[in-house]
DNA sequence: CGAACCCTTGATACGCTTCAACAAGAGTGG
DNA sequence: CCACTCTTGTTGAAGCGTATCAAGGGTTCG
């Protein structure tokens, strides 16, 4: 009971330098990366041109003024993006869960990533070199589009972000975060369904991806306890009334 | 004295329907938004498909339930980017002022546009139909990485806001923005410089893209005047001590 | 065992919003 | 022309939400 799931190992501090350890490439991974209407030539081409890696907890994927020369996408484990500051902590923004885009962004840009990037929890890292994708570009024109809708899903969520960092309290940022969490809520939505939501990283990291100091996510995660809207058992929350949780994300109350 | 350079002309509500005005498109407009290497041929092809209106202040630009078919810029004025609410008032997240893109991004994504965008000032608009683009992309590869880079500016911009708001207290955000408003602060530092930065929108409108009430904007300019940082001269302000403000703005005091 | 880390809870302080009131134009219509 | 209204910006007082500081308990690891 009550066992910690996942722990950043100690004092978080890079063990080593990155070992660069070549892994089997998943073959469906840039299906999900691209959008599913990625032709296999293209795939092989990407497949060719890509660098695996892989980082333990802790570790640096790339810092914040390291130039950008690919793009950077996590297939398993999860990054956080934000900053680290000289005392060693780190100030998360947002986390990113493989296999997902880490820094589609930057590379474009001919600068730095402008944000560091640090695995929270053992992470497979692929890079694809900007340069072999302009050339892939001039080939395969649909590759660009689905760029361009990966870098507009991040639009997307970003603004929406910062819409409800200012126009919403820390109670109903936790709801619509833990609606988020919640699997496919689609047809099965009778009443006895077990919505159990795991948490695979610290709560500091979900207190940071909210904009909230820890204290306060554990308040508010009682409040909502309280009201019996969830229950929290040590690392894993059970959600009991998702209809008044989406309503309160919603704005309600 | 005090005159009001700019006001939403009374009560904020479409005069009329979009008025499709078409005028002199500025032969130099697409390197402005796409940047300066686009090619002749592109630019014509652009030209072509192109359609140009004229908003209102106060009139809608777009819905955010509308479906997107268009990338949409602003050649001209400044354009709201928001959410309109049911009582007709508008709750600005950024505003964007010509010539500048306004969204690259949802037309990629096959739905609508998200936010609802509303003239916060005579505003001309340029949209070009993303199935045309889509097309041009074939043949001009590099007009696809320009996109990319302007969407990739987006997120970087979209990225810094929600960090800002987050970690820098309200004196500190309108520092930074104050300091974005300055003109071109290159070469010329010395000390005689007659720094003025005018506003062309409501003081109102600046709060809300800093993510804070009038009262608390009006409040803080004046602290800053108080400590003779700044002077405050109804709708234009005159930088005084533009090293403190920098210092400001990065997080001192 | 102690050391390090994480989460929780309480008390307090601060920043900002909210509410209310007021002055100063700007547009309107008699 | 002068009321009249509408909008904007400013200022003050009060209250809410969240951060900060401090303390304690639980767990893991050396």
């Amino acid at each position: 009971m009550m066992q910690r799931p996942r722990l950043a190992t100690g004092r978080i501090v890079a063990r080593s330098t990155t070992p660069p350890v070549p892994q089997i490439p998943s073959p469906e991974q840039w299906s999900v990366l691209f959008g599913p209407a990625l032709g296999s030539a293209a795939c092989e081409q990407l497949q060719a041109a890509q660098q695996l890696r892989t980082h333990g907890a802790g570790q640096l994927v790339f810092a914040r003024d390291q130039r950008a020369r690919d793009l950077v996408a996590v297939l398993e484990g999860s990054v956080g993006l934000g900053q680290r500051r000289e005392d060693g902590s780190f100030d998360l923004q947002r986390s990113v869960t493989g296999p997902q885009w880490l820094d589609l962004s930057s590379a474009w840009l001919g600068g730095g990533h402008g944000q560091d990037a640090m695995a929270l929890s053992r992470a497979r890292i692929v890079e694809l070199p900007v340069h072999c994708v302009r050339e892939l570009l001039i080939e395969q024109p649909e590759l660009g589009e689905m760029l361009l809708a990966g870098l507009a899903r991040t639009v997307r969520s970003l603004a929406r972000m910062s819409y409800d960092l200012v126009h919403k309290d820390a109670g109903h940022r936790l709801a619509e975060w833990l609606l988020r969490r919640c699997p496919a809520q689609s047809a099965s939505e009778s009443a006895s369904d077990e919505l159990i939501v795991p948490l695979a990283e610290r709560k500091r990291d979900v207190a940071a991806q909210l904009g909230i100091t820890p204290e306060t996510f554990s308040r508010n995660l009682r409040a909502l306890s309280t009201r019996k809207l969830i229950e929290v058992s040590g690392y894993s929350i059970k959600v009991l009334n998702l209809p008044a949780l989406r309503a309160l994300a919603q704005g309600a109350d």
